[in-house]
DNA sequence: TACCTCCATGTAAACGTTTACAATGTAATC
DNA sequence: GATTACATTGTAAACGTTTACATGGAGGTA
């Protein structure tokens, strides 16, 4: 109930509420003697500032907002916990939203850009439109892309032509020559081009070894386990099926794996699967997989976006991070 | 950059701040002509009110803190979203925090045991010391418990006696009769007593059927897949061994799960595992077990937070959520 | 002692709202 | 047409800070 205010401690003190504020924000134009008294009376009353009245008076709100699909993928969840761990030792709060549809996104992030309720925003693994970004520059207020690409942004991406350029070679250092490709729809609005990329790093590995891309080891569809077991049939069914599979997700790589059970293939025997994303399942079912610096992508975003507030930083940066084989059980040399 | 004050609209519709303010707040002493101007003068110039000085005079923060462990739990995880979901409609802002150690949380709850942080805080999973409950008792601060107990404040927890009664019940109905029980230790201070009153569910089944409680059959030890790995090879190697064991959590589960391929069993055929949660992991092992509505302890909590703070409703109430049996393939009649 | 300098402190005006109260205008009653 | 009553609008004071500026006093120099 007890709101105590500068002016009782200032009373208490016998100072003015002008230097209750000096000593509070270390303002160094004050005796010590002062200060010890102002320090002492806070204490003696529990004093503790009112956030809304400083951020008014400064113009800020100091918090951040991100925004980020539903949570309930794992990966988004580990991203926001570097963010928060980005933002611990800051004085910025962090109000995660989590959007379920692209309409909700637009029209939250709209409400968003309106300096008096963030300092800056971030937005993870979401693509975001040319306006808003138009919107956002035009009012002056930080945006940064996490697990998204936008080149007038500073953003932190994944180098994913890497990663299936590395899930690849791994396969073709084992041996394979044959290796199918499984992932979503390439062309997708919502995601991006990490699917593109892998793609792409898929086809220049094959290409580095020498080894011809064959559009019939190629398969695309909807997200999802099931329908990359359905893809992973069509592909074991081939007269000439891969001995290996990369899928662009890890998602879709346990279909795949629910496919070969299917046709009572053995692992890494009879077919080598690799995944994507090292998601915390991929532990569990043994899966290699190429794994995404989740939370660190979380921690470098935080900790861009609290430095372009606080620098005005104008020049958007692009910061790449790397990833990483997890060598597991469930690939190995074909028979 | 710019920021658009009430001021501004007011000279545009050549009213006065005052009824500006009234039109916004939907007061109804105001005319519709004027509200129109006002409206359009808003529009116009793009105006949205800014939020500290509204919560300055308003003496509110609009925001709701939460208090929880580390957000790795999927089962937190979920519990947030819920809270999300209750808060979305209303005005409030959530801001998730989620400490580490007990300490962390202790230092933490503290510093929001002050008016200008938070108009109401919600802790999940999490156990909270009596001197805090004082303390936020003291100032009047809504605080609000999700699978957490404490008499003078409001609840919302799982009817854990029934989730122990509803998991014994059902082996027993299946014709077993050597049920083995293993859990954390029952008398944890940081856990409360979830894992007694799973207990005590196990007791209370026997008990009406009429089957004998044997402690030979129960084992408590640390948490964790290995030490229940262990406890059920304890129990599997009893002279005349349990037909089926009752893991209090999921993870403790998948421990004995290890523990009957350990030593060659087959599931369900010479032994039954039920376990607890139904966490993520369940579902790809095809564990039997008991389900506790996680996205919905969260949406209640949210809302009886919100109610609580709008109502100045006093009365701590404790909101009991039922469980349900995920019936899946590790629990048969016994051979 | 008189003067200047400099530093610590106090005074008061903001920040952008909300709202009690005052003032104005309009319609209704006599 | 004067008076009243009421509905609408305006005026100004808060809310709890920060900070530019004013003030005062101590110490140094001549």
């Amino acid at each position: 109930m007890s709101s105590v205010t500068m002016k009782e401690v200032a009373e208490r003190a016998k100072v003015s509420v002008a230097t209750v504020s000096r000593v509070l924000n270390s303002s160094d134009k004050v005796t010590s003697k002062t200060q010890e008294k102002v320090l002492a009376a806070c204490k003696q009353l529990g004093y503790t500032p009112n956030l809304q009245a400083k951020r008014l008076k400064l113009g800020k709100t100091q918090t951040i907002m991100a925004v980020m699909p539903f949570l309930t993928l794992p990966s988004i969840v580990e991203r926001l916990r570097g963010v928060q761990q980005a933002l611990a030792p800051s004085e910025y709060d962090l109000i995660p939203f989590s959007v379920g549809s692209s309409e909700d996104r637009d029209s939250y992030l709209a409400s968003l850009a309106n300096r008096s309720r963030a300092d800056g925003v971030l937005v993870i693994s979401m693509p975001i439109t040319e306006k808003l970004v138009q919107r956002f520059k035009s009012i002056g207020l930080p945006l940064v892309l996490i697990d998204s690409n936008h080149p007038d942004l500073t953003r932190v991406i994944v180098n994913d032509i890497a990663g299936g350029k590395m899930a690849t070679n791994h396969l073709i250092e084992l041996g394979h020559v044959r290796i199918g490709f499984i992932s979503d729809h390439l062309e997708n609005p919502l995601h991006f081009c990490s699917m593109l990329d892998r793609f792409k790093g898929y086809r220049l590995a094959l290409e580095d070894k020498g080894i011809e891309f064959d559009p019939r080891y190629q398969k695309q569809g909807h997200h999802g386990r099931e329908e990359a077991r359905k893809m992973a049939l069509e592909l074991l069914d081939l007269p000439s099926p891969p001995t290996a599979i990369f899928a662009a997700s890890d998602t879709q790589a346990i279909g795949v794996l629910d496919a070969a059970r299917e046709r009572g293939l053995s692992i890494p025997g009879d077919l080598s699967v690799i995944g994507y994303d090292n998601i915390r399942d991929a532990d569990y079912l043994n899966l290699t997989t190429i794994n995404q610096p989740l939370f660190e992508s979380g921690l470098e975003g935080g900790q861009a976006l609290l430095e372009i507030i606080e620098t005005d930083e104008q020049e958007p940066q692009e910061k790449l991070l790397p990833v990483s084989l997890i060598l597991r059980g469930t690939t190995g040399e074909p028979k």
